[in-house]
DNA sequence: AAATAAATTAATGCATACATTGACGAATGC
DNA sequence: GCATTCGTCAATGTATGCATTAATTTATTT
């Protein structure tokens, strides 16, 4: 599953900077020059601002000319944005998917997920919920054999993954999420395609519309 | 239109690489070390580099640990994850765009292009043809408001550039292509997004079925 | 002659050096 | 006191240097 370790530090640098970044330990709207950054990772600039510029490339930061990197902030438009996009790829990558007739075995990922989702929802471990939620999403995008579409989507979902972890706590817990999860993973093994789609799409339909309500609402301008 | 002239030697030997590679004067499969790539622009290695870097994260090139760059193939398999991403995203974003009615002011740039595709087609002029072809898409993209897909699609675009330039004159004038952009435009006027989703999606999947069978009946396995 | 080992070559990954130029603050004029 | 100019400082963009190491060639052995 993990990317086979590059020991190289531009590697290293541009995985603890997207894990910084994440976790909000660099919180959206940080902001530091290359030299302050480089010695924080204690190598030199070279290593860091091709990380850096790989992480530009993915839409989690910017260099801006004499004042460094900047974590970029998550507004409500950028997830319009994020989600009009999955609600397009998804449904369809996941139809496309199910048209295969994938095996119990090859689903048993799927199956494994939206169980922990149920439980996690059952307890009310929604970190935990969380995390089964989004390996959902990441097996689906593996098993779906379109490369590009996987690695763009993939930089979406860490773009979204911030505004998603805050938004969280701020509404009920997700039954409807989950059962949808459910319904989805049934019609895979269904192979039934049409109604994957149809499925999914209602799934990130409501569930942006969800977001963008929190957001609204909390006015959350930027995250 | 034109991006701002970022007069930088990244900036340079990016737009100057991603040139050669479109114009298949580095073509596919072309492999070069790094230090030859910096002589041939008069230029370090560094900002080279820096601009294969954001080619690589393009999808243009590959950097080879020992080897140097090598300008990316295309193959069937490519052109097919290309435009099933294409058929996902172009139809849904150009309703979105449909459902806020433009005006005419606004689509004016698109009539100009449909009506160059018609009088190219008339004159079997293929080269100009396709130039208001790819004009028309790209408008749309820039109408339609999402940043992010419009960059995606853009990269996409510039990967499938070269195929198909070479599969362009291994058929017959395309009739269906015009007249399909001509109903598009049509229906956007008329503000009836479904209907432009329905032959957009219409229009792609035929495109992605007509270049999949000339690769396939020439084997040109990779462009 | 084939196989193996040693030596050479050259490309990368990273560090460092340096000129340029924008940002910021101090000093000056009004 | 406020605006303006000048000077300092520091960050970037780029060049260069260097150690490491893979690829390749040559030499050696059987």
């Amino acid at each position: 599953m993990a990317e086979a370790v590059k020991s190289s530090r531009v590697e290293a640098a541009y995985e603890r900077l997207k894990d910084e970044i994440r976790t909000n330990r660099m919180p959206p709207g940080f902001q530091a020059p290359e030299p302050e950054i480089a010695i924080r990772l204690g190598m030199s600039r070279t290593p860091v601002r091709e990380a850096l510029i790989r992480l530009e490339a993915e839409g989690l930061v910017e260099l801006i000319p004499r004042r460094g990197v900047r974590v970029l902030p998550i507004r409500a438009e950028d997830m319009r944005e994020i989600y009009q996009i999955l609600t397009s790829l998804e449904p369809d990558a996941a139809a496309r998917y199910a048209e295969t007739n994938p095996g119990e075995a090859e689903l048993a990922p799927l199956e494994q997920a939206t169980a922990e989702m149920e439980a996690a929802l059952e307890s009310e471990d929604l970190d935990t919920w969380a995390e089964a939620d989004d390996r959902f999403h990441q097996i689906l995008l593996d098993l779906q054999g379109n490369r590009r579409l996987k690695d763009f989507v993939r930089a979406l979902y860490d773009q979204a993954h911030r505004a998603r972890v805050v938004t969280m706590r701020m509404r009920g817990p997700p039954h409807r999420s989950t059962q949808e999860h459910r319904e989805i993973l049934n019609y895979l093994r269904a192979g039934d395609g049409d109604s994957v789609r149809r499925l999914f799409k209602q799934h990130r339909t409501r569930s942006a519309e969800e977001l963008l309500a929190i957001l609204e609402k909390y006015k959350l301008g930027q995250l």
